[in-house]
DNA sequence: TGCACGATGAAC
DNA sequence: TTCATCGTGCAC
């Protein structure tokens, strides 16, 4: 058992939701399967002034979810061949919100999941829910109903090279030891 | 309308 | 280290 998390989670800091959605199940149900995957590294995307936020372009076609309200999902293809998934969070307007970067298989998961793009093929995410609600019936992240205590690691975020003094900002979060986690 | 460039992953 | 591959944002 467990209970999915409502827009209330979603609506507070970005770096306190990175880190609180570590443990968590996300939950993705399509073609009568429902997969499961447990959060085990995330980065935070703070907002329109993090110059390695797409929402530091400002409101565009495809950073208009990004702005939108908490409990969204900003899913957007990179490289022309991977999905990478988002959260939104904070106040509607903000442009914050959470990357989700590993997970670890936990139902009806037979790929592999250590990436952005792999976990987002592995529970078949794509395009298609962009802007989607995260408390959809069949969308949606939930907590276990037993948390088991973790430790977690702050590191830089991945591939922002790009965005000067913000690529060194300890926004990578993931839970030590995990084996499912996309880079040390 | 054209073009440079990714919040990646896999192969070489 | 290179490359696949395409949507986006911005220059022209």
């Amino acid at each position: 058992m467990m209970h999915k998390l409502g827009y209330e989670f979603y609506n507070r800091d970005t770096q306190i939701v990175a880190r609180e959605l570590l443990g968590k199940y996300l939950v993705h149900k399509y073609n009568q399967v429902e997969m499961i995957g447990k959060i085990v590294e995330t980065e935070a995307y703070l907002g329109a002034h993090d110059l390695a936020a797409h929402s530091s372009k400002g409101l565009t076609d495809r950073t208009k979810i990004m702005f939108g309200p908490a409990g969204l999902a900003y899913v957007y293809l990179i490289y022309g061949v991977h999905h990478c998934m988002n959260v939104v969070t904070e106040e509607e307007g903000c442009g914050s919100a959470v990357l989700i970067r590993a997970i670890e298989p936990i139902a009806n998961i037979n790929a592999k999941t250590n990436g952005p793009g792999l976990l987002c093929r592995a529970m078949s995410i794509d395009r298609q829910l962009n802007g989607y609600s995260l408390c959809s019936d069949n969308f949606y992240i939930a907590a276990p109903d037993e948390l088991s205590k973790i430790k977690i690691i702050k590191r830089p975020r991945i591939g922002v090279n790009y965005a000067r003094h913000w690529s060194k900002r300890l926004l990578r979060f993931y839970i030590k030891d995990n084996l499912f986690i996309s880079k040390k």
